[in-house]
DNA sequence: CCCATCTAGTATCGAATCGAAACCGTATTG
DNA sequence: CAATACGGTTTCGATTCGATACTAGATGGG
């Protein structure tokens, strides 16, 4: 279905914003993949601040991302801590330095405004087509999903208290965690 | 608006896109930069095969892309032309391989299944409203837009006959040209 | 316990990307 | 005709990027 409207409205929204992340993390001084990375590490929880999570949220390999961290690292962006369970694994986090980089990124005002004009009635029932169409997709590959704690099927929300907790790990989550990328993210059925 | 589900959705996708697409062209042994001309070559009509719009349509610099376009000439993929009636500027071809290198990206089947799954109800009505969401976005930045021929100002229709031409250049344009990225593309109003 | 195997990450090499800046030839404007 | 703008190319240095080899830690038999 290669003439699908909606197939090539996304392709080309897409490309887009690809096209003005490339400028905007040039603009910042900064190559895309760094300015991904930093993102991605502003996003990430505490399981998937990792090398490998992040060499398969961007689709590079990892010594690309080896090598790309080494380099924020030395710019002082990024710090690295080894795991203590499992000594293979670094784990990477922002530095005040690197988030507050991140931070001045002024966002695309015209991306947002475009998407206030829409009639809230229509973003809600587009985002809730995409969203189908998104699952439909993560479920038909067999590869990680990448989602917020909150969408899992293993995240568990204590009742009684307010306290939630991964299904997998049996670690208690905060707020912050239950909003943020993890790597062991499961679409419910 | 940072939390917007729809922002949130939409760049979700599209980095997903990028991601699967940078894994598909080096599947394919090439440079993700290379697949991204050859498929604008492909798609773009004869006001718009030039460096200069590759530039502006990917967001590179003229440099990158030239630099390139040298090397996908001498890969036999492309062929170079200069414009007869302006000099400065150089027209790019898709060679008969360029094109058979491009018609074997099996595009992806994931993808087109998950949408496919859709109800086409929700499918168009999802198209509209980003399709209004892209032309907001076009409308606020004073850059060009790119689109097709069939849907710029500039687009004239002959009534009597099934002719059609540019309102722009005057010239009249082939099927294939009106359904091709023009990057004179204006937004009708 | 030991050995094979797997996994996470690093190091290295070569080809190519990429932006910045200088440069050339052509068009356009005054 | 001069000044300026514009499209492209070239060159340079930093970085990406994939491929490969490698180290170290985990894991799973026997």
């Amino acid at each position: 279905m290669p003439h699908d409207p909606l197939h090539q409205l996304v392709t080309c929204l897409a490309r887009a914003l690809q096209s003005e992340q490339r400028q905007r993390s040039t603009a910042a001084g900064m190559p895309t993949v760094h300015w991904q990375l930093l993102n991605y590490l502003q996003a990430a929880n505490r399981y998937s601040n990792t090398p490998q999570a992040m060499t398969d949220y961007l689709g590079l390999t990892k010594g690309t991302v080896s090598q790309s961290l080494k380099l924020l690292e030395s710019r002082g962006w990024i710090t690295r801590q080894g795991d203590a369970r499992d000594r293979r694994v670094m784990r990477f986090f922002l530095t005040p330095e690197g988030a507050a980089l991140i931070a001045e990124d002024p966002g695309d005002a015209t991306w947002d405004q475009a998407l206030a004009a829409l009639p809230a009635a229509d973003r809600e029932s587009a985002a809730a087509t995409l969203g189908r169409l998104l699952r439909g997709w993560q479920q038909g590959r067999d590869g990680l999903t990448f989602g917020v704690c909150r969408s899992c099927e293993h995240f568990r929300r204590q009742s009684g208290n307010d306290g939630q907790r991964c299904g997998l790990t049996g670690e208690p989550l905060s707020d912050a965690d239950a909003t943020r990328i993890c790597r062991e993210h499961k679409q419910p059925a």
